[in-house]
DNA sequence: TTGTATGCGTTATCAA
DNA sequence: TTGATAACGCATACAA
């Protein structure tokens, strides 16, 4: 495809090419002309370079969006929720693969990429991090954690946890698996607090990094000692990994062991029994996210946004 | 974070301006000057411009990944695949969410934000789309259609259907779950008749589009006339369809109806019982992708590379 | 309303 | 080995 610029297109109207960039951004420019270069672009095809733009502009149409991993129901569904509320930016996706430091990495790309800013999908939001956040002269808005400095769309923890914790309040051994609040503290910590605020018997804790590999593993540990009557795992993948360790040792969901989950994402339907969980819309959660980004562009501020939920009782309760 | 210029490295350390764009691009310098300005690059962490590098080469080291949809474990499998062999790239990743408009818009973009290139993964290489990637002049490189046209990177689909086929062989009633060859040719027409090539007895097919909701209401249509001893769909996810659709149904898997799938991805080993499925090495096809894509830059050829896999037997035969 | 001239940050050409 | 200069494509201040 050729490349053809401003030049060419002013050449072939026969006016000057500032005319024409003054065509394409909206400035005053008389009917004759305007219609002269209308139909000089349209058979032209022409299509403005992004790179001398930006250069000219010092800034982007490219948000860079920082997610921990790509192979998670929740996150693809706020990058469709990002993408449906998207107008005219090009989204770059830095998958980091839950590494702090290919985040520190991805926030480098900011500047070397002119990007023009940056969505995060936080799990742990460090101090290096937080830094490197701070130091950006382009807006910022992050998700997954409640950080009062930043700009931020969440899920409401405190409702689904005292959900989710006020259905099994009655049970007599509860495993919570849950992950390191050092790792995710609004999910080991503020999640997981909202849940055990409402039990009222004994519970175990125990910590999994939100894979089913994992959850499965600590399941089976702790299952070697103790016969839990509920198990309430922190997000529907973990409680899947509990589902599979359950069945390993032949133990009935929901008879013998009542099984909960967080996220209400496509795994609670898979599984079999189907998971109870607490059912965020993570679609929303994307659009809020894109609406508060253009909002940061104009007037920045660390505004909160709360998306809630529902709780979903399926069959493994 | 002040954006500093090749221009005030250069004034810091005393030299031209093309001195320093030398020494960054490896160019003649002499120690001394190279000592001096190592120094000056280093405190001021200076970072290029890339929209100005991309304007002034004409190209960039961004690739554009197009993937018709996120939320597959396959696909993004493929995806840490690439980021995985990737040196040197971005990769900007554009979701498609299945819509053959949207490859176009995607393929558009390259000219518009200037790509170095594409990796596109592909159901329906439509006419349209194989001209719109005709007229680019950067390298291409397509994954699942194996169009002799293109460099490409394809999964064994004739080895894998036979595979499958071939332990389903003397299933009395077999019911295939395909998808329509004019939407995916490679799994529709070539992994479909590799399947029903080794199939001795009767069998039926019917037609989703890959989600797990479609395929479970194909069954559940099909399974309202007839009763099936084997059901083959041709992925992973639609074997999770059919399971629930069996389910439901009160069939029971494997006693009454053995279900097999393709992909060995996630799924398989989420769903109960586990679905025996012939499993590809998608991250390997990732890395290849990324490599046949920098054979591209140097010599543009349409390789085939072809990756293989493995039947894995689980409970659901 | 239009055109001229300049600069964004970088690379490349060509003398010195 | 070095440096002055032009050019990439576009946007804008300013003059006409």
């Amino acid at each position: 495809m050729a490349k053809i610029t401003i030049t060419d297109i002013a050449k072939q109207a026969g006016v000057a090419k500032s005319t024409v960039s003054r065509y394409l951004n909206g400035g005053s420019v008389s009917k004759k002309t305007r219609l002269k270069i209308d139909q000089v672009v349209k058979d032209a095809d022409y299509k403005p370079n992004a790179f001398a733009q930006s250069l000219k502009k010092q800034t982007s149409h490219t948000i860079g969006v920082i997610v921990p991993r790509l192979d998670s129901f929740a996150q693809t569904e706020m990058l469709r929720g990002l993408d449906a509320a998207n107008q005219d930016d090009i989204l770059l996706i830095l998958n980091t693969y839950q590494d702090d430091d290919l985040v520190q990495n991805a926030i480098e790309q900011v500047d070397i990429l002119g990007l023009g800013g940056v969505i995060l999908f936080a799990t742990n939001l460090t101090p290096t991090i937080k830094d490197a956040l701070h130091a950006l002269d382009v807006p910022v808005v992050i998700q997954g954690q409640n950080d009062p400095a930043f700009a931020r769309v969440i899920v409401d923890d405190n409702l689904a946890g005292s959900a989710i914790g006020h259905v099994a309040a009655n049970s007599t051994n509860t495993l919570i698996i849950s992950v390191d609040p050092q790792q995710d503290f609004e999910v080991g910590a503020v999640r997981y607090q909202a849940v055990t605020s409402q039990l009222t018997k004994h519970y175990d804790t125990v910590y999994a990094d939100f894979s089913l590999a994992t959850a499965k593993q600590v399941t089976t540990q702790a299952l070697a000692t103790t016969r839990y009557d509920t198990i309430i795992a922190l997000s529907d993948l973990m409680a899947a990994g509990a589902l599979q360790s359950l069945k390993n040792a032949n133990v009935n969901v929901p008879e013998d062991t009542s099984v909960y989950g967080f996220g209400g994402t496509l795994i609670s339907d898979l599984v079999s029994p189907n998971i109870t969980t607490f059912a965020f819309d993570y679609f929303a959660v994307g659009q809020q996210l894109y609406h508060l980004f253009k909002q940061q562009q104009i007037k920045p501020e660390p505004t909160k946004i709360i998306i809630g939920g529902t709780l979903v009782n399926k069959q493994s309760n």
